[in-house]
DNA sequence: ACGGGTGGCACA
DNA sequence: TTGTGCCAC
């Protein structure tokens, strides 16, 4: 495939927030504007700045006062604040309509961000160009510039040979597709924009700015030395940050006509094969990154910075914030529902401390079950009360965030309601009636006889309207949320269930097979000090004008590895772990001893294990480093001290400890054909983790098949999976409503087996012998 | 310690 | 299939 073949647009909104904010209020046309979000310090910070006003000096980074300064008669408009936060939504809106306006002309479409898509129009050129090749004409092109030509010379060139099959006659025909698509996209929703037409996406997302607002550019292959001879390295995308000044750096060089003097073989002489590749094509205008096709985004998130003063220390404002932000995402994931039928199977809670005064930011990933905001809300708590609750009951958090993904299709929903009124002889589409239907019946109907409400609702995918109701204050104080209580009525709810359905088309078309060609991790490459390398003549060399090399990757075995090729050798186990598995890995055999550690406290026994978990505990960490001990704190659960910067991990190990104790517990208590539903609804792809991960566990499991090897298979996985929804699968069956109440299970759960006496019902509250804070303290506020 | 909120992705 | 950092808008 030859680097030319393809037609690439890349369609970019000019000053687009403020284009939305004019539409919404024509005064402002005209005018210098700019948007700014919290306009209450300095003016706020502006975001998007207008061509007038821009003409004036303004610039995206300043503040509302420094934009004043510039130019007085500015008008700056504020981003709607919802919960005490920005709220984007409109602006997400107004960029949906405008991708929907740019699908109308091909599927093969990337929305690449808020304001911008790149569209592969390959085939609809040959289409256009077989059903008339004369249509091209100058007055249709008044906005199109073309790099190194001038647009009629380009044009007369194109239909000089009248055949037609000119690189050029396509990427002119391209142009005309724009401007149409861009005449489309003011007609249908009011907002001007920018194009780029290339042979690839780098190239397209390059010239598309080179002509604003309202224009659009072409660029021809031949044209690139041209471009390239004064255009700085920062402006193609990917080297516009760190990686790209260290490229400047190291070869001494600005602009990416001097880049494109290295030959392949300086390159790695400086940067991995895959990155030599990128740069070494990218230098001449070669890019092979597909378009794929994505219409809506794969994540929603919302976070917010709590910076300086600001930051959050008591455990109600901690509640308060995680609180709106989990009504954010709550009220956006019911939307997404409705528009996408799909549903978000996991969130990520990150979170920024202040730790030996300096900014630590983690993430913990759950899985998500439910779209109450309430329970998004507890699953953030939780998360939070884990790794960010100090030993004062305080908290010292910088920034929230919460980001779901994982979206899975909901496929036939319709059909399975209907399938629900009119019974199994009505089932019309064989497809479906497999064993997934078979597992809807039994969830249905089987669930509420074996379960309680509680554990029902968990696994219904529930209708919420009730909670929109009331939180819509704008710009009130930050604590004038009103808290409405959710009214969960379970004879309300529709029952919809989450079918594992086939790939979604869409998502699956973009799956782009591991490339060599790519820009990879810039971070590793700062260091990089390749070995001399043979350069690898199997590199292909393609371009029948052999003025050019194009570097493809030559794979001929993409990896085969279907996760990560790095390990790490557990010291307890001497086995071969991956790095993404590592650290709960060790999260394992850290619950596992200390397990054993309190059982021989009990027994008098095995003082030699005791003792060097203690050493574990108390002077080294987990990189055997010996600890400096100003910088320790006693966990509240075991008594020992740990480095503040691995305290969050060793809460983790609590954790997973008394997750053993409570799915021992289950495994005992619960009734066996609920155990039997619980795995078979556990998620194929714990299934397949371990096919990959660990083959003796796999084989135990097919080998065995009775319920308990499978219970002690996935209570190991479980632990496995440090972050994993630890709670999340244990809750599927539990009730999830007020984790406090559920933590403290497990404490009294805990309690109990120290005691070695057997537990009954989870209490409320035990209190624990004075001997230091329990760690039920930790899970409350 | 104040450009903040979002999103995608590659690596380990 | 996790956590982190980079890059971008
Ligand atoms: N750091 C940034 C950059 C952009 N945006 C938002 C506001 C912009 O309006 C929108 C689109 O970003 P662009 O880079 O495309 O910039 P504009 O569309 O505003 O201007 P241009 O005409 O140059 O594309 O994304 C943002 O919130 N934060
Ligand atoms: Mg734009
Ligand atoms: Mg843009």
């Amino acid at each position: 495939m030859s680097h030319t073949e393809r037609v690439v647009i890349l369609v970019d909104m000019d000053c687009f927030y403020c284009q939305v904010e004019e539409k919404l209020d024509p005064r402002l046309e005209s005018l210098p504007i700019a948007v700014v979000q919290y306009n209450a310090w300095r003016g706020g910070g502006i975001i998007a700045v207008n061509y007038p006003a821009r003409d004036k000096g303004v610039t995206r980074h300043m503040r509302g006062e420094d934009a004043r300064a510039v130019c007085p008669e500015i008008q700056l408009v504020k981003v709607p604040n919802v919960r005490g936060k920005a709220d984007l939504t409109k602006y997400r809106e107004a960029g949906k309509r405008v991708a929907e306006v740019l699908q109308a002309f091909t599927p093969l479409l990337q929305r690449a961000s808020v304001d911008e898509a790149y569209l592969d129009i390959t085939k609809l050129v040959k289409k256009r160009i077989e059903e008339d090749p004369e249509q091209i004409s100058k007055d249709k092109m008044k906005n199109t510039h073309i790099v190194g030509f001038k647009t009629e010379d380009f044009l007369i060139n194109s239909y000089k040979d009248k055949i037609y099959n000119d690189k050029n006659f396509n990427l002119a025909m391209g142009g005309l597709i724009a401007e149409e698509i861009r005449a489309a996209v003011l007609e249908k929703t009011g907002y001007k924009c920018s194009a780029g037409i290339a042979h690839n996406k780098i190239l397209a997302k390059l010239v598309a700015g080179l002509h604003k607002p309202n224009q659009q550019t072409i660029i021809p292959q031949d044209s690139i030395p041209q471009l390239y001879e004064t255009l700085s390295i920062k402006k193609i995308k990917n080297l516009g940050g760190k990686f790209g000044n260290m490229l400047s750096e190291k070869l001494n060089i600005e602009n990416m006509g001097q880049l494109s003097q290295f030959s392949h073989k300086d390159l790695s002489k400086h940067f991995d094969e895959k990155t030599t590749n990128w740069l070494y094509n990218i230098a001449r205008g070669i890019d092979s990154e597909p378009v794929t096709t994505r219409l809506v985004p794969k994540s929603i998130g919302c976070c917010k910075r709590f910076p300086g003063k600001n930051c959050l220390i008591l455990p109600e404002d901690v509640d308060h914030w995680i609180g709106e932000l989990a009504q954010e995402i709550a009220e956006r994931l019911e939307q997404d529902f409705e528009e996408n039928n799909r549903r978000a199977k996991q969130i990520i809670v990150s979170f920024t401390q202040k730790i030996n005064f300096k900014d630590v930011t983690s993430s913990r990933t759950q899985s998500l079950t439910s779209y109450d905001f309430k329970k998004v809300k507890q699953i953030g708590m939780d998360v939070l009360n884990r790794h960010c609750l100090k030993s004062d009951g305080n908290y010292h958090i910088l920034f929230l965030g919460l980001n779901v993904g994982n979206f899975e299709d909901n496929k036939n929903v319709s059909k399975i309601t209907s399938f629900f009124k009119n019974g199994t002889e009505n089932v019309k589409n064989p497809e479906i009636v497999d064993s997934k239907v078979t597992k809807i019946f039994f969830k249905a109907f089987q669930g509420p006889s074996c379960s309680t409400k509680e554990q029902i609702q968990e696994d219904i995918i529930t209708n919420e309207e009730t909670e929109k109701a009331d939180n819509k204050e704008d710009n009130v104080s930050i604590y004038s949320v009103s808290t409405v209580d959710l009214e969960e009525d379970i004879d309300n709810f529709i029952y919809y269930d989450d079918v594992f359905c086939k790939k979604d088309d869409l998502n699956k078309s973009e799956n782009p097979s591991p490339r060599k060609d790519r820009p990879g991790s810039f971070f590793k490459r700062y260091f990089h000090k390749p070995e001399e390398r043979n350069f690898d003549t199997s590199k292909i060399f393609e371009e029948e004008s052999s003025e050019e090399e194009n570097y493809e990757n030559n794979i001929t075995e993409p990896e085969e590895n279907n996760g990560f090729k790095h390990f790490q050798f557990c010291a307890e186990c001497n086995k071969k772990i991956p790095d993404n598995e590592y650290q709960s890995h060790i999260d394992f055999h850290f619950a596992v001893k200390v397990s054993d550690d309190k059982v021989s406290e009990n027994t008098q026994n095995n003082t030699v294990q005791k003792c060097s978990i203690q050493n574990m505990l108390k002077n080294v960490n987990s990189h055997n480093e010996l600890i400096d001990l100003s910088n320790v704190e006693k966990c509240p659960d075991c008594n020992k001290l740990i480095p503040l910067s691995e305290v969050q991990s060793h809460k983790d190990y609590h954790f997973a400890l008394k997750l053993v104790k409570e799915e021992s517990h289950i495994y005992k208590t619960k009734p066996s054909i609920l155990n039997t539903e619980k795995y078979t609804t556990a998620t194929k792809t714990k299934n397949k983790k371990v096919e990959k991960s660990n083959k003796n566990l796999k084989r135990k499991v097919s080998e065995i098949k009775s319920n308990i090897s499978l219970k002690s298979f996935f209570k190991t996985e479980d632990l496995n999976n440090d972050n994993s929804t630890i709670c999340s699968t244990c809750c599927k069956r539990i009730k999830l409503e007020d984790f406090g109440s559920h933590v403290d299970f497990h404490e009294a759960r805990k309690l109990h087996n120290q005691l070695n006496s057997t537990p009954t019902t989870p209490s409320k509250k035990v209190e624990k012998p004075n001997t230091s804070k329990g760690i039920v303290s930790y899970f409350k506020p």
